[in-house]
RNA sequence: GCGUUCGUAGCUCAGCUGGAUAGAGCGACGGACUUCGAAUCCGUAGGUCGGGGGUUCGACUCCCUCCGGACGCACCA
């Protein structure tokens, strides 16, 4: 489809410059020039190019330019070139066009592209703190993270995801402290608690302690200075409770099918970039403040100024961000890195990118701050403080357990075998599917309820339509129908309803390549509630198996059979299982 | 105060980077199951695209300005 739009575009500049030099016009007719874009309904056509900016240079009204060129361009393919008004729309061959989207929409890899090929991407996503579990906004980083990594792969990229575990700082001594106070030598198991929970369940205790005793907040702060001496006992300590705490993070990643190719521990990395700032205060990027602390001028970006390292020698978050970048990029060159983190860093980014092109790293360019909002409640916000942070696991168990009932309601447990399994995995399509359908800049609301509703917008819709082309495939496969006495004609999809699904199909790979061009994988989500609505639709006014000719519904199954493999593309990258069966 | 960002149907979101009559879903109302799974489908109502200027043949889209919300403006991470 695309290359049938790039030839078009070629003809019609050429049919435009040839136009000019009849006229004995000097007009710039490049492709560049052309808008191509696709007509409001179908009849008008395939796709369209506006004439409107071409009026003044040719001194004629649009419509005029349009016949004009409908009438140069006559019998040129592929397809017919129609003047429509001020437009010069192009009516594509369905037939032929159906043959080849048949064709390539039936194999495998459909939807992938080398349009990334040969640039490596790195990209850090999730990168939790090790004193409490998984919560929503995590989720939308997660997905999202994990799904532009498979969308980038899907389009060529050689693509490295890193998670950078903030395990060191006072919030870590706070669940420590509080656990010395509270936790009495039990582990996990002796509560039978997951234990990423456990470690978190100290952490909110931590208020109960501030109560009981009023310099806890101080004990905190002593501990993490022993902590950074290396004293045994409080490194021992330590080891625990964040292997209790990495662990139970790990088990919810496995459940919604993140995963990282390279994990970075803070504790390790935060006093790298020390060396760095002295190079820049040698060369001059940074000054020695009056105090003695190390800074940047951000005036050249109109901001002001920025301590590097306080006086006492010490660095600061921004320190180990510099240090850890020059060090990724050391051990794996890349021409790209993707930052996933919450719109609220977003000055931190400006200025880590800022400094790191004054240090003179020229790659500091190819460094991205992929930046999303937050996740609300229809409720309202939520807080920590206020006890209203949804709890990853738990939501996922809630959802769960009324996907499992809805099952039961209508008595297919028997057809599923593993009813509690469907349940999961409906569920996590409820999530994702709803934390990735908004834009990833704006901030969203997220309605539970409304994302495990099996109609609409959402990820079970998608998913359903996918089980009952699935199912409506066995049928074939055990015989019903008479599918298997005809041949597959695609001249037989040329009529309208179902040229709307060829046309979806044959739209899928560049949706993808779009989506990878800016790291928006809403674009694919949208894309696949498109093609399933329209696909319920068909299915809905025409028969597919049970067509009374054989052609018709060999045709109509192969069809409904790409449009499937269009689904478990889209799904997979978007993280939601593909169901054969719900 | 300064900076960034958002404001589209009652609610949740799209809008192909400036083009054809601004679209979906939910909710509301009304319809469609002896037929491939009704966890579905169809129809109706609902809009001054926050307000006002400007650029343009053409603006939800670009510029200015005001209003409203969010987030930042640490020697926290």
């Amino acid at each position: 489809m695309k290359h049938i739009r790039e030839t078009w575009k070629v003809t019609v500049s050429e049919a435009l410059g040839a136009m000019a030099r009849e006229k004995g016009l000097d007009i710039a007719t490049t492709v560049d020039n052309l808008v191509l874009e696709t007509p409001p309904k179908p009849e008008m056509g395939d796709m369209g190019f506006p004439l409107f900016v071409w009026s003044k240079a040719f001194r004629m009204g649009p419509p005029q330019i349009a016949i004009a060129l409908a009438e140069r361009l006559a019998g040129v393919g592929p397809g017919t070139a129609k003047a429509i008004g001020p437009y010069l729309n192009i009516f594509l061959d369905r037939a032929a066009v159906a043959r080849t989207v048949l064709d390539k929409s039936s194999r495998p890899g459909y939807g992938s592209s080398g349009s990334l090929a040969g640039t490596r991407i790195m990209i850090e996503f999730s990168s939790p703190n090790t004193n409490k579990p998984l919560h929503l906004g995590h989720l939308r980083n997660d997905v999202l993270g994990e799904s532009v990594s498979r969308i980038l792969r899907a389009n060529g990229a050689e693509v490295l995801k890193i998670n950078l575990i903030n395990d060191r700082g006072v919030h870590i001594c706070k669940s420590m402290l509080s656990y010395m106070a509270y936790g009495g030598g039990r582990t996990p198991q002796d509560e039978g608690k997951k234990s990423d929970h456990f470690v978190g369940d100290y952490y909110v205790k931590f208020n109960e302690l501030k109560m009981a005793d009023e310099a806890a907040e101080e004990k905190a702060q002593d501990l993490l200075v022993r902590w950074e001496a290396g004293d045994a006992q409080v490194i021992d300590l330590w080891k625990h409770m964040n292997e209790w705490a990495v662990s139970g993070i790990k088990t919810t990643y496995e459940r919604t099918g993140i995963s990282f190719d390279k994990y970075y521990y803070e504790s390790q990395i935060y006093l790298t970039g020390k060396e760095e700032v002295q190079k820049g205060l040698a060369n001059g990027a940074f000054f020695k403040a009056e105090d003695g602390s190390v800074r940047i001028d951000l005036s050249p970006i109109g901001l002001d100024e920025k301590v590097l390292l306080r006086k006492d020698g010490t660095s600061i978050y921004m320190t180990q961000d510099i240090g850890l970048a020059i060090h990724r990029h050391d051990d794996w060159p890349f021409d790209r890195l993707i930052y996933v983190v919450a719109n609220e860093q977003q000055y931190h980014f400006k200025v880590l990118f800022h400094i790191l092109e004054r240090l003179g790293y020229e790659w500091a360019k190819n460094l991205y701050h992929l930046s999303y909002g937050l996740v609300n409640l229809p409720e309202g916000r939520m807080k920590t403080r206020e006890g209203t942070v949804v709890d990853a696991d738990a939501l996922l168990d809630t959802l769960r357990d009324t996907a499992l009932e809805e099952i039961q309601a209508k008595g297919r447990e028997e057809a599923l075998g593993d009813a509690a399994d469907i349940a999961e995995k409906v569920a996590l399509g409820a999530v994702h599917y709803y934390l990735i359908q908004a834009t990833p800049s704006k901030d969203m609301i997220f309605n539970p309820q409304e994302s495990l509703s099996f109609n609409g917008d959402t990820g079970p819709y998608i998913q359903y339509m996918g089980a009952r082309i699935s199912s409506m495939l066995r049928k074939r496969d055990k015989g019903e129908g008479k599918a298997s006495d005809g041949l597959v004609r695609p001249d037989l999809l040329a009529k309208d309803a179902e040229w709307e699904l060829v046309r979806r199909i044959a739209a899928y790979p560049e949706a993808v390549e779009q989506a990878g061009a800016e790291y928006n994988p809403a674009v694919v989500a949208a894309h696949l509630y498109d093609l399933a609505s329209a696909f319920s639709r068909f299915y809905h006014d025409n028969p597919i198996l049970n067509s009374d000719d054989p052609d018709t519904a060999a045709t109509r199954l192969a069809l409904a059979d790409s449009v499937r493999n269009v689904m478990k593309h889209g799904l997979g990258l978007l993280c939601i299982p593909f169901l054969e069966a719900m």
